[in-house]
DNA sequence: TAGCTTCGCCGAACCGGTTCGACACAGCCG
DNA sequence: CGGCTGTGTCGAACCGGTTCGGCGAAGCTA
């Protein structure tokens, strides 16, 4: 069931059956057709593995993104989807590699043994040793996320420090003054998580800007913690009236705490944040939140990507997304 | 940058390098050194076409699941996270597939092209054509759900129909008299959707054996059709004082309702289910269910396709999994 | 009919590994 | 010293495609 095997069969030479297949070179209508007929009765398909050997190309994408120790959210799974159709409709091929670091095994797999054609990048740092790698090697990726020094770079993120710095003024805009910030966990604020420093930048800008009162927190990324950050935000400030959160898996930990709390939201308690809105329409009352438009990014990520395939001197591109916040029901004016 | 490359710097022939490499033969530790030496200095690893290409493995398998037009759930994120991640321990890649069907090119390229040594298939139907299709050909694979005639075959599958049964047993325990059955989409239910049947199955005979009142419902895989479905139970007979969902995603809409019609969860009316535990533990109350094992079962279901893998000729072998309800705050007894 | 182009196909080399058979050399025995 | 075994290495073939240069036949012009 190989190339010489239809060669064989069809009375003409390998090349000629490869010439055929590919269409690189003229081939009589009637060869042609004599060749497609003992491929299509043997169900014939050429092996990935020797003609990824002989033209350099696997026809497959790396998406990279760090081991499940910390939970998946439902973000990264809307982003995974989206790569994997996206690259499909492109005819490509997606390989998951679980890397949190470029020096990391499976990483080396991927490059070293050249396993894919390029890569995309998932939870991106600021100062991200995977993504330095990648650029000195000039390795065609792409970053879902922006690093510290991205201008230069190919990525799609999502421009956190401008939705916090809405949430802030939705918040403020409805009179309140006294609000919180719910990040993720404290490890990825301290390993340079992009989206967590970003937006912790916005929201203390904007708060700032806005002469609000403020505290800010680290979460674990699951229900129990978002409840016991919650019970911290009153203690620490029982004046407080709203928060902002990057955290979707704490979130329903934040509305029960909330409720054991007696403070019912919107009318004494405000919540808003940026979060997949499978969350945000999941949680009662409705979450108001940017809405991360992760399926889009995938989507995006794999264009550039493929771009950059096509053309490897390409000047860098990138979309920085700044999705609107959703009014739902989760913020109303303070002291209602 | 090749084995040539490596050979020509060691002063020694491709072949030898490729046993040094390999230990597949024996080579004097003198040489083994020198080679090492020149391997590390290159960084030099092997192009993992050609090897593929010459001993006939790709060291990949292949996660097919469906296109994502269906909403993916929490659990098929723990699905994916645990097979990479267990593939990965096991010197495995993975390759996702977004395939629906066996004549799907996606799924043609992953076996015709032999992209992969084995196959994990997700989204069993009872009358699955992937994995007939798989079985006529005696491809390595291993199912993650069990169809119909799944005693010769290798799968790892929650035993939906006692796990439903439990969750009825759980209700008519408590006192529960009239109950109402959630599931997945009627799309899914009419194209053969494994859990769907089975649930629904052990849903209906543990009712009619505790002689209970029960109607049962399809609903979207989104929590806007959740608060719709509960509307249409409340409306269809208004006794109602408990339910069985296998649909996770509908959850927070199923709460949303109750809330909306006054009843209180667990006083007025009590919820349980098959979930995964990331969900159970994020609405308020916390959902009492039979938590979907996700993670364990991926694990299996590599370690079940490596076994495959290893013995082409061993008898199939399964893991059937029943995982305990695990006691949370939402169910009660009826009329408290 | 000689000479030139065009078309269609073939053979060979190549991609980068793995593997098999053979061979050179050393050490041991009789 | 001749023959025998065992160790370490090499060369060549092979996996299954792609691609390049060239060649023979057909068609056209002079």
């Amino acid at each position: 069931m190989n190339i010489g095997e239809i060669a064989r069969r069809a009375g003409v030479s390998r090349s000629t059956v490869s010439y055929a297949l590919s269409g690189k070179r003229p081939v009589s209508e009637d060869t042609r057709r004599r060749i497609q007929q003992v491929v299509d009765e043997l169900g014939y398909q050429p092996s990935a593995s020797a003609r990824a050997l002989a033209n350099g190309r696997t026809s497959t994408i790396g998406l990279v993104f760090p081991p499940a120790g910390n939970h998946y959210t439902g973000m990264q799974l809307d982003f995974i989807g989206s790569v994997v159709e996206a690259a499909a409709a492109c005819d490509y091929d997606v390989l998951l590699s679980p890397s949190g670091v470029d020096s990391d095994r499976s990483f080396q797999r991927l490059l070293g043994e050249r396993r894919v054609d390029g890569a995309i990048l998932m939870e991106i740092r600021l100062e991200d040793d995977r993504a330095d790698h990648l650029a000195r090697l000039g390795f065609p990726s792409v970053a879902i996320g922006r690093t510290a020094h991205a201008e230069d770079g190919w990525f799609v993120g999502l421009d956190h420090t401008a939705l916090a710095a809405a949430c802030v003024h939705h918040l403020a805009d409805l009179g309140h003054r006294r609000i919180a910030f719910v990040n993720r966990p404290e490890q990825l604020l301290r390993s340079g998580y992009e989206s967590a420093h970003r937006g912790l930048d916005g929201f203390t800008k904007a708060a700032a800007e806005r002469g609000l009162t403020v505290r800010t927190y680290c979460c674990g990324d699951d229900p129990a913690s978002g409840q016991a950050c919650l019970e911290r935000i009153l203690h620490d400030d029982p004046a407080t009236t709203g928060l902002v959160t990057l955290n979707e898996a704490a979130l329903g930990g934040l509305y029960r705490g909330l409720a054991h709390a007696g403070r019912h939201v919107p009318r004494d308690f405000s919540v808003t944040g940026v979060v997949a809105n499978r969350w945000a329409e999941t949680v009662t009352p409705q979450l108001t939140a940017a809405d991360v438009p992760a399926a889009e990014m995938g989507r995006l990520a794999v264009d550039l990507l493929v771009e950059r395939l096509g053309r490897p001197e390409a000047p860098p591109r990138h979309h920085l997304l700044v999705p609107p916040i959703s009014l739902r029901a989760s913020t109303g004016p303070a002291g209602a």
